[in-house]
DNA sequence: TATTGTTATACTCTATAACTATA
DNA sequence: TATAGTTATAGAGTATAACAATA
């Protein structure tokens, strides 16, 4: 349920030691022409930097986007969570039981529809969620810390361009 | 193994329909501030649109990177291609065993490292690859089909200072 | 003693089917 | 009849431990 900390998944950087000719980098020039190559080598390099904050409150990315989305969005319903961030119902019924068991929730009946729930965070729940914001978005300063305000800025636009 | 078809597993647009408001959208305004955030999005939407290509083939994008390293890099070792993708050894020789069995590689000893298995393609295999590799490349434009070619390029040298 | 490739296996993540209660 | 939430479970992806062969 909660995440614990682990190594990088995946498309890790690629300096290799041969036993013979020392170092050497494969040609990987073909996949570093696509978008999705790229984008996922740096979502996943930014991911593993943000979780460093998330596992030290025993929460995975997609708790942490669960918590900032009900901040901003008291009264959000699972069903509205499990389409805004991909989620699969049966799924988000333990994510959101498991943040529920640690006091971080308030469930409360939907005002207009019976058979939903109005998610809100509890007192601590948007206690964290600040705190954990605040957090990431300290930590955006080394996850792109070699590209400027304007050039993150730019990435931002083009990313959302591909996405949206 | 292979990979079949599937509904896109995370981070969908967010447009809702709420039973009595009509079309709503949820603020995920601090979660698009993030790097992790967009670079994630972007990258399912692109790998989504690849796996089309890759799943007519009974491939996946991890098999895809493989084939591709091993076009450009005859010889590789396991070990190479591990450290290149991060896929860990256990899990490398189950996909190198699959790819193995549809003939589309050529496993020869290594010409220095006895423990060594050197890796190839075979005619297949090579001839496969190439293909996928051209279908990919045609599909940049629907990837990232709203950038010109400058930005397309201003966006792979922002991802890969992020990552590099 | 360290490393390559491997087996076996555990754990996590993601997905499908089917039920209930409300609409 | 359709939808929200749920249960149970299957399947895919990712992880660790340990071993044989070779360096």
């Amino acid at each position: 349920m909660a995440a614990r900390a682990r190594r990088e998944p995946a498309l890790a950087s690629a300096v290799i030691e041969t036993a013979d000719n020392g170092p050497e980098r494969l040609d990987t020039s073909f996949l570093e022409s696509l978008v999705g190559y790229n984008a996922r080598r740096a979502a996943l390099h930014a991911i593993a930097i943000d979780m460093e904050v998330f596992a030290a409150h025993q929460l995975r990315v997609v708790d942490f986007s669960v918590l900032s989305v009900l901040l901003h969005n008291p009264g959000t319903t699972s069903r509205q969570l499990c389409q805004a961030l991909g989620v699969l119902p049966p799924n988000m019924v333990t994510l959101l039981a498991a943040l529920d068991r640690r006091g971080l929730l308030d469930r409360r009946p939907h005002p207009t529809d019976g058979r939903a729930v109005a998610l809100h965070l509890s007192a601590a729940g948007a206690r964290l969620t600040r705190q954990l914001e605040k957090a990431v978005a300290a930590l955006e300063s080394r996850v792109a810390g070699r590209l400027s305000a304007e050039e993150r800025r730019t990435l931002h636009a083009l990313l959302q361009r591909v996405y949206l």
